[in-house]
DNA sequence: GTATTTTACTAAACACTGTTCATTATATTT
DNA sequence: AAATATAATGAACAGTGTTTAGTAAAATAC
């Protein structure tokens, strides 16, 4: 009798529906804006009902962070198309940028929110969601000191510092800290700053 | 009759009473657990006495946003005491790491949440404390140009790209995205990109 | 096929949140 | 002393995440 294998396709049915609403209303209207009791509204079930599939909201939120990471995996993948090593790098930058600048709440929930990483302390886990987007910039970090671009030993530490620079360049005009420059052409300051933040890592890294 | 006066000045000590106990609060219990009604039970006053003297709570957190730069700035001028310009913007560095460290909460208000910005927003005004403290950045990078250290041309694309990887590294690690190296030493990483960042600068800025 | 147990679900409540408004108490002016 | 202006509040509105006791349905045991 299948009744425990059909129970738990159920269960994970279940999960899913309550994932597609959430990313849905999250993308739809926001973080701030996305209640329980949306979602629960959103699926035609009672609020409770989401508590016997996920623990707390942080819970939730962890596993769109986690969905989150694989789409932006799949958009950063596309960068081993490049031949050379530091244009591969470049690249990278770009699609960073532009998966940044097109899902600012994905964004958020990914390298923001402390919600998602609160799951991840009281389990007892490494963010390895992280650890895997880390890896990928080091790997061509690495690619680039063997076709002789960078000579740097520590590439964990170089990481950190590409990383760094361009997680805080889009934080900056996500969290809107770049209306400080009246004008009007805050995109062509971030490319202004990315280009010549390239141009310093091929001549000094 | 100086009654106009005596009001003027009975509304600015209100406004002074209500912001002490919203920054005590505040910097006790973080942002997130700090509510109107926690305020107003610390000032002993009804909540909706406050909404007599602050707009909503945005406006609330834009005062104590002010007020955080007006203590940056003062932490940040002791570089002037820094003779040679490059160690004048390495210690800026360092003291600006230093104060992200030490004031969590403070830094999140000043560059991370939008919820300040969004009265600058409705006002229709323009970031002020943060051109400020731009503007600080950015001397030093002329000053280093001028002493012959950078040869950069545009000083105010080289500023927001040390200001963005400063900014990136600290939030890095203010948001738990440094767990991610299972290690315990997640300072010391901060201070070998830092190092890093410097040389990479006075190299090829 | 009935009775028992397990599972799935929910209504209602708890303890909060920011904010508004009619009403009351106080102070100032006439 | 009466009329007016100001200051403060109680109570409510509309929301939030979360817990729990109780119910309906399905699965198992007899």
């Amino acid at each position: 009798m299948g009744v425990i294998e059909r129970k738990e396709r159920e269960r994970e049915e279940m999960r899913q529906r309550i994932m597609n609403a959430a990313r849905h209303l999250f993308l739809e209207q926001g973080f701030e804006k996305t209640s329980i009791r949306g979602i629960a509204e959103a699926i035609e079930y009672s609020p409770a009902t989401i508590y016997l599939y996920y623990k707390d909201k942080n819970e939730l939120l962890f596993a769109l962070h986690e969905e989150a990471f694989v789409k932006m995996m799949a958009e950063l993948s596309v960068v081993i198309n490049v031949e050379d090593p530091f244009e591969r790098l470049v690249e990278m930058g770009r699609q960073y940028i532009k998966f940044a600048l097109e899902n600012p709440e994905l964004y958020d929930l990914m390298f923001i929110m402390t919600a998602p990483m609160e799951t991840l302390a009281c389990r007892d886990e490494v963010w390895e969601d992280g650890m895997k987007s880390f890896c990928l910039l080091q790997a061509v970090v690495n690619q680039c000191v063997a076709a002789g671009y960078f000579k740097v030993q520590d590439t964990e530490t170089a990481s950190l510092t590409i990383w760094a620079y361009m997680h805080g360049l889009v934080t900056i005009y996500l969290k809107n800290r770049m209306n400080m420059f009246q004008d009007e052409r805050p995109i062509e300051r971030i490319q202004q700053s990315f280009e010549l933040f390239m141009k310093m890592l091929k001549t000094s890294l």
